[in-house]
DNA sequence: TAATTATATTCGATTATTCTAATATAGTTA
DNA sequence: TAACTATATTAGAATAATCGAATATAATTA
């Protein structure tokens, strides 16, 4: 029997995986996320808020879309949209806490290099 | 004020969030981490349950190293590898589980569909 | 010190992402 | 139905990610 992980029953899981990272792994999308965690949002309370045009974000949505991150609901001329997984959150809130620790870690080794250094 | 959220305060951390779900974005990188799991894993374990090449390997351990995600240690002519923050398991976690029920969602649908077509 | 083992790095080609500009579509209002 | 508003799509250029092949490095053993 193959063992190895990325074949056979998780290979198709890890790329299936591998493609909401990638839905995530842009700082526009994530805005837009955060936006979308009061609920549903229309475009055209994102476009103010989003330093992007709008082509741009249609796109960044249209990604989020084919991850199946968020789905889309007309209204008028409107479109709505909202996260299809609350969950997307908790996995934002996680990568957020890790790189703001990460962040913080290295501002006190360069904090203290610089005590060295004076 | 300015009070678009990709602006600010908020634009840099999320270039550094969405750089580390970059990080998470590529299967063979999915499936190194999963391995992590056991705690600290030697190159030469990675290399037979992967799909890819030493050099490939290479590459991506790189990658993830670059993201702060994983520390690598010499140990004689080994290098041990292990995940610098627990909390991207969780991460792994959550986005398995939104992923798994994706494509079980995905699959009933197909079902459904199956069955009226009969 | 030469050969060997384990891993990393570099280079170049290929493919994928991202962005801007232009255009298309769908609903609405005059 | 024409003009308008909101959003999406397409095309093409620029940039970035990925991979294989070759080579480099660092520790070990003969």
């Amino acid at each position: 029997m193959d063992t190895r992980v990325e074949q056979g029953r998780s290979a198709r899981a890890y790329r299936f995986q591998a493609k909401t990272a990638k839905a995530l792994a842009h700082p526009t999308r994530i805005a837009i996320l955060e936006m979308l965690r009061r609920g549903e949002v229309c475009v055209c309370e994102m476009e103010p808020e989003l330093t992007a045009s709008q082509a741009n974000i249609s796109q960044h949505l249209a990604v989020l879309r084919d991850s199946n991150l968020v789905v889309a609901r007309r209204d008028g001329v409107r479109m709505m949209y909202r996260v299809t997984d609350k969950r997307v959150f908790q996995v934002l809130d996680v990568m957020g806490s890790i790189t703001h620790d990460q962040l913080d870690a290295a501002r006190q080794a360069l904090a203290a290099l610089e005590s060295v250094a004076a």
